[in-house]
RNA sequence: GUGGGAGUAGCUCAACUGGCAGAGCAUCGGACUGUGGCUCCGACGGUUGCGGGUUCGAUUCCCGUCUCCCACCCCA
């Protein structure tokens, strides 16, 4: 049987009102904040991530669906092309590829499938999907500022408010610019060198590889070798310092809880300072929802002119997974079943269709050959709160049987009369 | 990529130590010829994930493989 590739899945109803649900309202939010949709191409040039994102990163260095274009004439040399495993990069490349600068502050919005190689488990796949938005522009129109960063992570806190989404967690930290980043690994590296003997197997190869990564050890044992490691908020420079700080302030204004975390480190390689998480419990291994941070030097690493940044991306699946914890979404229901009775109804029960749909009605439509027992049976199972009969007793008086199947009250409705009545009875 | 668990009807799951593949729900029909939900009766439904091996005989044991789940790595 042909299924599915692994780690992809098929979106079916009732689950996929879910989906709207969750995109409807952060449609909605993001309107509030003045954000604009902008849709990306699936695959770009391969360079495009391996730059942005860094070549020595997971997600480049083994995670990419990478393939070598076809070429049509020989001259042409086949183009190296990835399905985009993330949206950010793609983003600023069209930044500067359109010029975007004379805009000012770019508030753009996005939400679609990305492609990550890896090994699925839950809240994991490999084409999965991100909403994400992105806060750039020229230092002059505020791109730099620490309200955009506030105001980004304002917006996200409301956003799952008002998804219903409870028991949040907003992980902050600055992990520095580049600079800062430099000197405080090299430090890090230095404070591991002594110890990394008695950390655990995955320690020690951190030491080595990405010593930042020792933060996201687990290991009962390391921990208090872990707590002695110098920390990045002790090479910030001042700028880098300050701008964190400021971000807290306003945070602390508008009301959204904070959770400094200085251990919080994030995995690609364009973002500088501001860096955050969203977890939610209840989410297994992969708690978190959605994670982002500043990328100030971004557009410069694709050969743009300076226009810092800010932006986050949610995994739209772990936020359906954890959206079912608390609320099952309810797939709207008919609002009317129209029952044809008998060979030749269906003319008359199409033009009743057809009339109330106009008014805005979900309607659905039966068959002439079932029986009326049959007709209410699937008019009940689909949750339709009435059923309309269309006989040739209806069509010979000119008003039809109407019935609520909640309450089971039952009247002879006027054509005329009928979208009214339905709607009436909400 | 690494380690562990699981795959049996559309769904959720049984099947002792290797011995006739089952139940509930769902679906369809009937009880009930223009009135649903509840109840009762009946029917349909299977390459036991796939491929090989051992055996008189494999859902069961062994090997391989695929998929899902859990964890690691990493990330959303």
């Amino acid at each position: 049987m042909l299924k599915a590739v692994r780690g992809t899945r098929d979106l079916l109803p009732p689950e996929t009102a879910l989906w709207n649900f969750v995109e409807a309202a952060v449609r909605d939010v993001f309107r509030a904040y003045n954000f604009h949709e902008i849709r990306t191409p699936i695959f770009e040039e391969t360079q495009l991530f391996s730059r942005a994102v860094g070549e020595e990163t997971d997600v480049v260095s083994k995670e990419m669906y990478t393939w070598e274009d076809r070429t049509r004439a020989e001259s042409e040399k086949g183009q190296s092309l990835t399905l985009r495993p993330e949206n950010t990069a793609g983003v600023v490349r069209a930044y500067i590829e359109h010029k975007l600068w004379d805009r000012g502050l770019n508030k753009l919005y996005y939400i679609g499938p990305q492609f990550r190689r890896e090994r699925p488990q839950k809240g994991r796949y490999r084409q999965f999907y991100q909403i994400g938005a992105e806060m750039l522009g020229p230092a002059t129109a505020g791109s730099e500022s620490p309200a955009r960063d506030a105001e980004i992570l304002e917006l996200l806190a409301t956003l799952l408010d008002r998804l219903g989404i409870e028991n949040w967690t907003l992980e902050l930290n600055s992990i520095g610019c580049a600079n800062d980043r430099a000197k405080y690994n090299e430090a890090l590296r230095k404070a591991l060198e002594p110890v990394a003997a008695k950390m655990c197997a995955d320690c020690q190869r951190r030491a080595v590889t990405n010593p930042l990564r020792v933060f996201d050890c687990k290991v009962p044992e390391d921990q208090p070798i872990i707590e002695e490691l110098p920390r990045i908020s002790q090479y910030l420079d001042e700028p880098c310092r300050k701008h964190f700080e400021q971000v807290q302030e306003i945070l602390n204004a508008v009301g959204v809880a904070v959770h400094v975390n200085d251990r919080l480190v994030r995995g690609l390689d364009y973002y500088t300072r501001t860096a955050f998480e969203f977890t939610h419990g209840a989410l297994g291994a992969q708690n978190a929802i959605l994670g982002g941070g500043r990328y100030d030097g971004l557009s410069e690493m694709l050969g743009g002119p300076s226009a810092p940044g800010i932006g986050f991306a949610i995994g739209e699946d772990r936020l359906v997974l954890a959206l079912k914890e608390n609320a099952e979404a309810v797939q709207p229901k008919p609002d009317v079943y129209i029952a044809p009775l008998g060979a030749g109804m269906d003319r008359e029960a199409a033009r009743l269709a057809r009339e109330l749909r106009r008014h805005d009605l979900i309607a659905e439509l039966g068959d002439e050959t079932f029986r009326l027992k049959k007709s209410f049976e699937v008019a009940s199972k689909l949750g339709a709160r009435f059923i309309l009969i269309v006989g040739e007793n209806e069509v010979k008086a000119g008003a039809f049987a109407l019935k609520n199947l909640e309450s089971g009250e039952q009247v002879s409705v006027a054509r005329a009369e009928l979208a009214r009545k339905i709607q009436a009875g909400h």
